[in-house]
DNA sequence: ATGTGC
């Protein structure tokens, strides 16, 4: 397999054997040969030959090996002739990132850390299999996966204002929750408004620096400025859906998925029925993966509010797992195309585009751009990316060390468990720093602000 | 990511 230099930020893999479109992956000289990078171009080669793919199989700067296709990998099937697949959605459908904005500044605050971070913690629950003490009725959870966040908007959770700042205002109005089976219902009727473990975090952060100062005023962003992030998904209830599906898809689709070269690439034409069956329950796990974001996100705003007197303003929400129907140009004609992001972040002109990063390591709120259209169909990154393994970051550090150097940074955390810690420490990511360094010079997103961590919560 | 592994 040969990858051949398009230009300086950006390398390309001819089509060969049953590839319909070129691998094209947006990095720098120095990750594009390294190991993780490897595996994850063989998962876009597969990925090629899906299909209804158009224009390329493209991959974002942090890209690495997932089930099937690769997380940050973008794909963008005809919406006719094309597919639509569980894998190249992620098993957690709306994994994404809010990001709430207050008047206040860190010295107004340095004292209450620990107080703001106790507070969070005691009430929302975080870590594997973290429940709520109530059970939605499954009448309930059907308005929630169809309504998205004006279910929560009707319920007290949230100012009407904060639909503005959703991406899709907080409801994918394709979400159809007669296709959620039971079972993804039962499992998200007491997880509404928890954090869930992994990467999934909830941080107050600084805005460390601002880069472009008209359109961080257009945004209320200033240097000093308290912010508070969350990093959360769809919980069980994404997780069911995805293996439903994939069952689903095995079950009745053999024989359309003969040819494909890993099981794990396993689709749906997206017109058929089975295709638009997960289409419509993916987008009601998208739905109910907003309202969790938007019931944790009230929660904070609220302790704000008792511990401050601020009100808090919701600057965006934004998903960086699903597939998505869009009108895009492609060689000048106008199609709807079925656009999957899998850990890649929508970065359409003006828009905001969120990249977290992990415990120690900084966040950054960026803009989408008109060139980001013509690359990989309005699309950047959504993180630092993994350079180990979980098992690798056990071998290698220790959770004393982290949670030492965490303090080093004065950064305070919370966390229920200590393997957790030490999975996700930073260390075990990519330098966020440079992977947006390489997304601005590639000109698909620009950088508005750098945020640093004052304080984690982790599950 | 996930009531963490078929």
């Amino acid at each position: 397999m040969d990858i051949i230099r398009e230009n300086k930020y950006m390398w390309k893999v001819e089509k060969f054997k049953n590839m319909k479109v070129p691998v094209y992956v947006l990095t720098d000289s120095q990750t594009i040969r390294s190991q993780e990078y490897h595996e994850a171009i063989m998962q876009l080669v597969n990925v090629a030959t899906l299909p209804g793919i158009v224009k390329g199989s493209f991959g974002m700067p942090d890209i690495h090996w997932g089930y099937g296709f690769p997380i940050g990998g973008v794909a963008a099937f005809d919406a006719d002739s094309g597919i639509i697949s569980p894998g190249g959605v992620g098993f957690d459908i709306n994994c994404g990132v809010r990001i709430m904005t207050t008047s206040l500044e860190f010295s107004e605050i340095k004292d209450y850390i620990d107080e703001i971070l106790t507070r969070v913690y005691n009430e929302i629950p975080v870590g594997v299999g973290s429940r709520t003490n109530f059970k939605l009725s499954v009448k309930e959870m059907k308005k929630i996966l169809n309504n998205g966040v004006y279910w929560a908007i009707n319920n007290n959770y949230g100012l009407a204002e904060d639909l503005y700042n959703i991406e899709d205002s907080g409801k994918i109005k394709y979400a159809d929750a007669d296709f959620v089976s039971d079972e993804a219902i039962k499992r998200g009727a007491d997880e509404l408004g928890t954090l869930g473990s992994g990467n999934h975090f909830i941080e107050i952060q600084i805005v460390e620096k601002v880069f472009e100062k008209e359109n961080a005023e257009r945004y209320g962003l200033f240097e000093g400025q308290i912010v508070y992030m969350i990093h959360s998904g769809s919980r069980g209830l994404g997780h069911q859906v995805a293996t439903d599906y994939i069952k689903i898809f095995r079950d009745n689709l053999k024989d359309w998925n003969k040819k494909i070269p890993d099981k794990q690439l396993i689709n749906a034409p997206f017109k058929s029925k089975y295709g638009q069956e997960y289409f419509s329950a993916m987008n009601a796990a998208a739905n109910f993966a907003f309202v969790n974001r938007q019931i944790m996100g009230h929660k904070i705003r609220n302790i704000f509010k008792d511990l401050f007197d601020v009100e808090s303003k919701l600057l965006y929400d934004i998903t960086h797992n699903i597939a998505k129907l869009e009108k895009h140009n492609v060689d000048g004609e106008e199609k709807d195309l079925i656009v999957h992001r899998k850990g890649a972040t929508r970065a359409f002109p003006d828009q905001i585009v969120l990249i977290p990063g992990s415990m120690g390591s900084s966040s950054y709120i960026l803009l989408g751009t008109e060139k980001s259209m013509s690359i990989a169909f309005g699309s950047s990154a959504h993180g630092a990316g993994r350079v180990l393994g979980r098992r690798q970051a056990k071998r290698r550090l220790n959770y004393k060390n982290v949670l030492n150097s965490m303090k080093e940074k004065k950064i305070k955390i919370i966390s229920k468990s200590k393997n957790t810690i030490v999975e996700e420490a930073p260390e075990v990511y990519k330098d966020v720093d440079s992977v947006v360094d390489i997304i601005e010079k590639i000109g698909i997103s620009r950088k508005i602000a750098k945020l640093t961590p004052v304080g984690v919560v982790k599950g």
